[in-house]
RNA sequence: AGCCUGGUGGUGUAAUGGUAGCACAGAGGUUUUUGGUACCUUCAGUCGGGGUUCGAAUCCCUGCCGGGCUGCCA
């Protein structure tokens, strides 16, 4: 790292920010947030928006806190607050003090609305939903004025006053701000800035029945915490004006807005909705199913949390639509992997072998390579007799032409044991194999010998008394189309959930040293792929291995 | 339909009036006690049409296509 930074480009956010602090807005101070609503978990598309917020943070010399959006009592749940919390520090992302909520400003809010009440800027509407809907017009005609929006500042503040000592039921009169009824931008037209919630909130108990609507909230809240740059997903674009006008007419700090496109992965979705239907339907099991693209999912998949962040540094910041390719995450996930796992040796659908020349009461240990990208790594032994399993999909009795495995007369490598020769195949009475008799070469100890003779198959393998049973998950995409929005007429995306998304080993072997890995520890089984301890047990007690995700297999490529 | 917004290889993202680059994916190869990793090579792009300019992905006009907007959700 001693290379001289070379610089990166920066996408526009960073260019705008970097223009902002040289010409000195601000004091040249950087401050950001993240602010999700405690309506759900977490998941990777929210990733993309911490890595921005805190990452920018980090690079202008900034700060970057973490408010929860908690404007509408009925939606959120502390529950959801917790695991923001939890998955954002998993994330490897630190708020320090600076952790609010919108719900803290409500004082001030109110405030504020008073004071726009004052200044004959917002009026209390008696309209119902139905004919503010009417009023609103559409997206090609102009609105109509509320016949409710010339009332008396006395009269507004009064009925303002009721509307927050809880005198009317939900729903029968709002707070609007008065800007224009005919703007093009549907957001102008008198928004609604408080309606009448009777409903406990989680922070604020009853004391109120009215709650500031997203666009009152947000800005002020940005503008409370001083916050300099608001980076939030494109769908906001036509709220800008509104955040604007409000920080404008209350003449309060302004931040400023900057909207970027959200995160599409394909064969996956990314909204809360959608996954909350997976969830509810039970299509996966919770939102921490290691298929879920929830952060919680992918954690107990086996993703690391470093592996997230490169993905979301490499996938970049923009503001056209954009759908990633899963190819990438998968990438920066076994790149992370691969430098950072310990490997072992495991067979997934075992396919007995005995050493016919080994002796029937020997056994002993061989020195196996913990990690090859990591020399301080070291070795551990690993026990072997004459009774072994390797895996079925090893050895062919007919194999195609550029097969190195196992196959009746050729000579292969035991990873880290000795070379082996398949002399006898042993068949039930239906012609399934049952058992391989092999020979093995005792001066090839520890996987060489000395004349150098090439063997060019090198599979793993365990040893009989001593391997570990154990069920290992294999997950596969949720979706089996790039986009599973495309669907028939009629239909939806749970149509496109893939149906072998999940398979489930039952009798998988491992060696012993597997039983010392803790949960959520990340670990290789060599040459089938990156795997780690799931919480759960399986129902005959077993230890769980998810698998987080196969090795590049350029043989199975080759044979598509 | 109106308004807003965007369009660079298969995907994502740079280049902001001066050699279209990087990453992933694909193809080929070298190394290898993981058909892994690493490394090398390679394929492939400025939405169309006009204009301005010595020179345009970039500026102008126009067309086409994508996305967003008609919650008292965020």
């Amino acid at each position: 790292m001693s290379e001289p930074e070379a610089e990166k480009p920066l996408d526009f956010i960073r260019t705008r920010i970097q223009e902002d602090q040289q010409a000195g807005k601000n004091d040249g101070k950087v401050h950001t947030r993240f602010p999700p609503e405690p309506n759900g978990y977490l998941h990777l598309g929210h990733a993309k928006s911490i890595c921005l917020n805190f990452g920018i943070a980090q690079e202008f010399g900034g700060l970057c806190n973490l408010r929860l959006d908690d404007t509408n009592p009925v939606a959120e749940k502390t529950e959801y607050a917790e695991a923001i919390q939890d998955d954002l520090r998993w994330l490897g992302f630190d708020w320090e003090d600076r952790f609010f909520h919108a719900s803290d400003y409500f004082d001030q809010l109110h405030s504020w609305a008073v004071q726009l009440i004052k200044a004959g800027k917002a009026f209390v509407c008696d309209l119902s939903f139905e004919e503010m809907k009417a009023h609103r017009g559409n997206l090609i005609e102009p609105g109509k004025n509320s016949p409710f929006r010339e009332r008396m500042v006395e009269e507004n503040l009064e009925l303002f006053e009721q509307m927050r000592l809880g005198e009317f039921p939900d729903g029968t009169k709002t707070l609007r701000a008065k800007i224009d009824m005919s703007s093009p931008n549907l957001n102008l037209r008198d928004p609604v800035i408080y309606r009448i919630i009777h409903q406990e909130h989680p922070k604020t108990g009853d004391k109120w029945k009215i709650y500031p609507s997203y666009d009152f909230a947000h800005g002020q809240s940005d503008s409370l915490e001083g916050i300099t740059h608001s980076l939030c997903t494109l769908e906001f674009e036509h709220h800008r004006p509104l955040y604007d006008w409000l920080c404008q007419n209350l003449g309060i700090h302004h931040p400023q807005q900057i909207e970027f496109a959200r995160l599409n992965l394909n064969y996956t979705v990314m909204s809360k909705r959608k996954m909350l239907r997976l969830v509810e339907e039970g299509r996966v099991n919770g939102w921490d199913d290691p298929r879920m693209p929830t952060l919680q999912g992918m954690r107990r998949r086996g993703y690391t949390s470093k592996s997230i962040r490169d993905f979301c540094e490499k996938v970049g910041v923009a503001k056209r639509e954009n759908v990633i390719e899963v190819e990438l995450l998968e990438h920066c996930l076994r790149h992370d992997l691969n430098l950072c796992s310990p490997r072992r040796l495991g067979v997934l659908d075992p396919l007995k072998v005995t050493i016919s020349n080994y002796p029937e009461d020997k056994s002993e240990t061989v020195d196996a390579v913990n990690n090859p990208e990591d020399p301080d790594a070291g070795t551990r032994p690993v026990p072997f007799s004459k009774q072994l399993y390797v895996d079925r999909n090893d050895f062919m009795e007919d194999p195609p032409k550029k097969y190195f495995r196992m196959s009746p007369g050729r000579e292969v490598r035991l990873k880290y044991a000795y070379y082996v020769t398949c002399t006898e195949v042993v068949k039930d009475e239906e012609g399934n194999i049952t058992e391989l008799i092999c020979e093995y070469d005792p001066e090839s100890r520890g996987g060489g010998t000395a004349d150098g003779r090439r063997v060019k198959g090198t599979i793993q393998w365990v040893d009989a008394s001593t391997a570990q049973p154990c069920e290992v998950r294999l997950y596969d995409r949720l979706f089996n189309k790039p986009d599973p929005e495309k669907v028939e007429d009629g239909g939806d995306f749970t149509d496109n959930l893939n149906p072998d998304s999940l398979e489930i080993i039952h009798h998988a072997l491992v060696e012993p040293s597997v039983t010392e890995i803790s949960i959520g520890q990340a670990f290789q089984l060599e040459r089938v792929g990156y795997f780690c301890l799931d919480s759960d047990k399986a129902e005959d007690g077993k230890k769980v291995l998810n698998r987080t995700v196969a090795m590049r297999d350029s043989w199975a490529k080759i044979n598509k």
